[in-house]
DNA sequence: CTTGCAATGACTGAT
DNA sequence: TCATTGCAAG
């Protein structure tokens, strides 16, 4: 067991006590991963069996990367019998087989948020209730903390204190919503994602024989990202780590940024409670950024009441300071960062997977996509709209749904008259209506129950349209029929053939027809790799694809196309990665923090841990940027810094000013707002402002003069740098040199383009 | 039932 | 700005 050597003391200690309850509290950077990844190959190596294990993990994507690290430590395949993935996609697994127990099929359909919004926008007009006041997404995430909190549609309605709670907010009736919503999701054989936790509960409540099942088979537990469970997930874990007790689980209260999706803090402040006999351990060493990063986080959260006691501190260079850029719009904020990425790759040999752009709302992402692309930056965005939530995609998706679960309510709507087929709003309207005529709480009636049995179920649906349904419901069934004698690819490839779905989009000339019914083809294309990817005896069903293509992200597959790219992200999909050179944008009162995190502490505390999480994601840079202006809904409103920008040490920053010409011309308008805003700029940044870097395209040309002196530069001449300062040059490429490696006392050894230093010599 | 146009409102965050 | 929705006409 050599490998627990490449441990610090205290990561090895978290390793090496597997027996009972522990929690380690992992500090920003401090080797967490490391540490979970080393437990369960350490457990693996003193003989516990792999298939005993269960490892919850944030994304799926790092569940496959962890597997395949605990491979390469411990050697062998035992590691591919570890039970890890997200809450979502294990449980879901569970469920499927003990699906009949909670009167499910084992091939439900799992709703996405869009599936379920659609759902409840249908149940609020069938309910002849004001969309206005009943907003669907509002109405949501009503009924997703209710599930979060265990609370069924009867509990809801039982509730005296919630019930008031929706009275006096106006909403009165948002419990006739639920229980519409609950109803016919089980009508359609459909969970939403919140019912992937819930029903794991409830099966493990009704059900003891199988909880007991999965205590015995899971003796040891591990949870990552422990501070962001809700209650329904640590409801799980508890339960399910009653038996042994050997649970272990590792976060850090600071980095807890999900709480909108019900994730409670208290579940790591009250481990202690809940396993008095628990060790704790704390990792604070961080490995990930330079002094000045770490300090400065930690300047930050330091103004957040709600925290477990830590230190997090580093070996690391001091490094550079953090800069603070401001520029006048979000255009320019997008130049500008672009010019310094281009500028940083050229000074610093700096790969383009080395920079990420973080950001609070997808929406920030239009500008930097813009400038990178007139530079022909190669960039990758994540998140925003997922490829599996694209319209072309999800109609052939629902399909494939109502292939495998012919009760799947939205996936029918979606594609019973899509391509047109003459099947309207009116009739569907009445299937609606007659299927809720029909139900009763027993013996719920889908909507393909009304399709398919119209004498027994009459809609009183016109004959013409009943014949052109009937030719459907047909086509509907042939698919079925074909699910388990041909393999995914082909019952795919039928479908999107005979469906009309390619048809119609290849007839599309258009550019974005094009690329609809490319991406079709790309989707295709998966399926058939998916199918090619199972053992030799083996067929991959459509049914096997369809299972959690509902769970998967973006950031759960990685294209080697995508491989050496900038990426843009929100800050939320950030967790857990790290980059050399972070830029975070959008700094402004309002955007970030959030304008709905204004009102209160906690929600604040919540965003400043954002802040936070998005500090800690920089390995050697971080830069700060924000914009006294910006377009929000195609008007111009101005904006002001952040506080965040204040709460960090004064002596990390240096607050530079954007280059004025930056863009060329300027409006009269933007003129003004500045002026406006000048003020206000000034007062936040007391200290002086530097004219430190112009960053526009013209000015990063080399300016003459300067080219020719350097002509004559030698090693061992002193020389000063914008940036790093004073130096020496230790070595040269190229006569004349072009190429010059540079020795800063503050910063290192640095390899600089002459073309672009701009380089002062001195003696 | 479909099409085309005008009006409207959306921007937290994501399994 | 952009996507969705409501309404009138074919």
């Amino acid at each position: 067991m050599n490998y627990l050597e490449s441990l610090n003391p205290p990561q090895r200690k978290a390793v090496k006590h597997t027996e009972g309850a522990s929690m380690v509290i992992a500090g920003a950077g401090s080797g967490k991963t490391r540490v979970l990844t080393f437990r369960i190959a350490y457990l693996i190596d003193s003989g516990v069996d792999a298939f005993n294990i269960l490892a919850l993990t944030f994304t799926n994507k790092a569940a496959r990367e962890m597997k395949t690290r605990i491979s390469d430590i411990i050697g062998g395949s035992e590691a591919k019998n570890v039970t890890m993935g997200t809450f979502h996609s294990v449980f879901a697994k569970i469920l499927r087989f003990h699906s009949d127990k909670l009167g499910y099929p084992s091939n439900f359909t799992i709703y996405d948020t869009q599936d379920s919004r659609s759902l409840l926008k249908a149940i609020i007009k069938d309910l002849k209730l004001d969309d206005k006041t009943y907003k669907p997404s509002l109405v949501h995430g009503r009924i997703s903390s209710a599930k979060n909190n265990l609370i069924s549609a009867a509990a809801y309605e039982a509730n005296s204190d919630i019930v008031t709670e929706d009275r006096m907010s106006g909403k009165p009736r948002l419990f006739e919503i639920y229980k519409a919503y609950e109803k016919r999701c089980f009508a359609a054989g459909a969970m939403d994602f919140d019912d992937l936790l819930y029903k794991t509960n409830v099966l493990f409540r009704d059900h003891p024989d199988v909880l007991h099942f999965y205590q015995r088979r899971f003796r040891y537990i591990l949870v990552d990202e422990y501070q962001d469970t809700n209650y329904s997930q640590y409801l799980i874990v508890k339960k399910l780590a009653a038996m042994y007790e050997n649970i272990c689980v590792v976060g850090d209260d600071a980095q807890s940024i999900y709480s909108f999706r019900g994730a409670n803090i208290e579940n790591i402040l009250n481990f202690k409670n809940d396993y008095p006999k628990h060790t704790t351990f704390k990792l604070e060493q961080n490995y990930r950024s330079t002094k000045t990063i770490v300090n400065a986080a930690n300047s930050v959260i330091a103004k957040n009441k709600d925290q477990i006691e830590k230190t997090v501190w580093t070996d690391n260079t001091e490094g550079n300071k953090i800069k603070v850029i401001r520029t006048l719009t979000d255009n320019e904020e997008g130049k500008v960062v672009t010019n310094l990425i281009y500028e940083t790759k050229v000074n610093e040999q700096a790969a383009n997977s080395d920079f990420a752009i973080l950001y609070r709302t997808n929406a920030q992402s239009r500008s930097f996509e813009e400038a990178l692309r007139k530079l022909n930056l190669p960039y990758k965005i994540y998140g925003g709209l997922s490829f599996y939530q694209r319209k072309e995609i999800k109609d052939l998706l629902a399909y494939f749904r109502l292939t495998a679960n012919p009760k799947d309510e939205e996936a029918l709507k979606r594609v019973i008259n899509y391509p047109k087929r003459g099947i309207g709003k009116t009739s569907i309207e009445k299937v609606i209506v007659a299927a809720d005529h029909y139900s009763t709480d027993e013996n719920p009636v889908s909507l393909w129950d009304i399709i398919t049995q119209p004498s027994k179920y009459p809609a009183g649906i016109p004959s013409g349209t009943m014949n052109k349904i009937a030719a459907f419901v047909t086509a509907i069934k042939s698919y079925t029929v074909q699910l388990d004698k041909v393999d995914a690819y082909e019952l795919a490839q039928n479908i999107a053939k005979s469906s009309g779905i390619l048809k119609d989009l290849y007839d599309d000339k258009s550019p974005e027809g094009v690329s609809r019914y490319e991406n079709i083809q790309a989707l295709l294309a998966g399926i058939k790799e998916f199918t090619e990817n199972v053992g030799e005896d083996e067929t991959a069903y459509l049914s096997d694809f369809m299972v959690d293509v509902a769970l998967l992200t973006d950031a759960d597959e990685e294209k080697e196309e995508d491989k050496d790219k900038i990426t843009l992200m929100t800050i939320h999909s950030s967790k857990g990665l790290e980059f050399p050179y972070v830029y975070i944008v959008g700094l402004e009162e309002n955007l970030f923090p959030s304008q709905m995190a204004l009102n209160s502490r906690t929600e604040l505390e919540e965003e400043r841990r954002l802040f936070y999480v998005a500090l800690t994601r920089a390995e050697k840079n971080a830069t700060l940027t924000y914009a006294t202006s910006r377009y929000r809904w195609g008007n111009l409103i101005t904006s002001e810094p952040s506080r965040f920008i204040e709460e960090i040490d004064k002596q990390h920053l240096d607050v530079a000013k954007s280059g004025r010409s930056s863009g060329g011309g300027r409006s009269l308008n933007q003129v003004n707002l500045e002026r406006k805003t000048g003020s206000a700029t000034k007062s936040v940044f007391s200290t002086k402002q530097r004219n430190l870097k112009r960053v526009s395209s013209a000015d990063t040309k080399p300016k003459s003069g300067t080219q020719a002196s350097l002509l004559d530069l030698k090693v061992g001449n002193n020389v000063m740098h914008e940036r790093f300062g004073k130096g020496k040059v230790v070595g040269l490429e190229g006569s004349p040199p072009v190429k010059a490696t540079v020795f800063f006392p503050k910063s290192g050894n640095k390899q600089l383009l002459l073309k672009f230093a701009r380089l002062e010599i001195l003696d």
